[in-house]
DNA sequence: CCTTAACATAGACAAGCGTCAATCTGTTAG
DNA sequence: CTAACAGATTGACGCTTGTCTATGTTAAGG
């Protein structure tokens, strides 16, 4: 995971919203609609934030009829810890050693 | 941590000019113009992203005469990183078990 | 077929974000 | 005191975000 795409995860993740929708993944699948009850949003809101959501990867859709059903990528957001904490320790590889990297 | 507090720090953390300042402070104690070295950004863009690390108090800043000194709150970090685990974790007092706190 | 339900898309809008040039504040050196 | 340096603040600008209403699309039920 490089940083471009750490960024475009952790935006994900910055919303109180998409926070909550995430721990409501966290135990079952759900579909949208049951999502939905749990939010004073209206359904185009909703839909605004799984597409976030989805489009970073760290949630998955699944198509079953009409409803969609969505899980959390547990192995992302492993992998999003593993970022961070990589980012966070002293590092052999640090870019503070290579700062012409940040350019 | 809150949903709030968490949606606050993984902002300050969506940003690629960010996320690599915090990487250099991984491993040193610096200040601004230290770290304005490895960027293509005016002082003053620097100087706005350090006040959103700062507000969240994901890097602590230290005056040092003329100049500050920045550090990663590594405590915090690691409070960040139990929040996700817990987040994404099937739990018994999940939010999906009592949806009325979504609203 | 027709209707309803589940969800996505489009367009509008206010608020927020990231950037810069210009300026201000505080500190150090001469 | 004065000049130079380190940072912060201000105001402006274009772009993005989160929200809504209105509308489209696809699937299931009668």
């Amino acid at each position: 995971m490089n940083y471009k795409e750490a960024a475009l995860r952790y935006k994900a993740l910055s919303d109180e919203t998409r926070l909550k929708i995430v721990d409501m993944l966290s135990c079952d699948e759900l579909c949208a609609c049951n999502i939905l009850e749990a939010f004073q949003i209206t359904q185009p809101t909703l839909s605004y934030h799984m597409k976030i959501l989805t489009d970073s990867g760290l949630v998955k859709a699944r198509k079953d009829g009409a409803w969609t059903r969505y899980t959390l990528n547990k192995e992302l957001f492993e992998q999003l810890r593993l970022f961070i904490d990589h980012l966070t320790s002293d590092q052999e590889e640090c870019i503070c050693h290579v700062p012409s990297s940040c350019q």
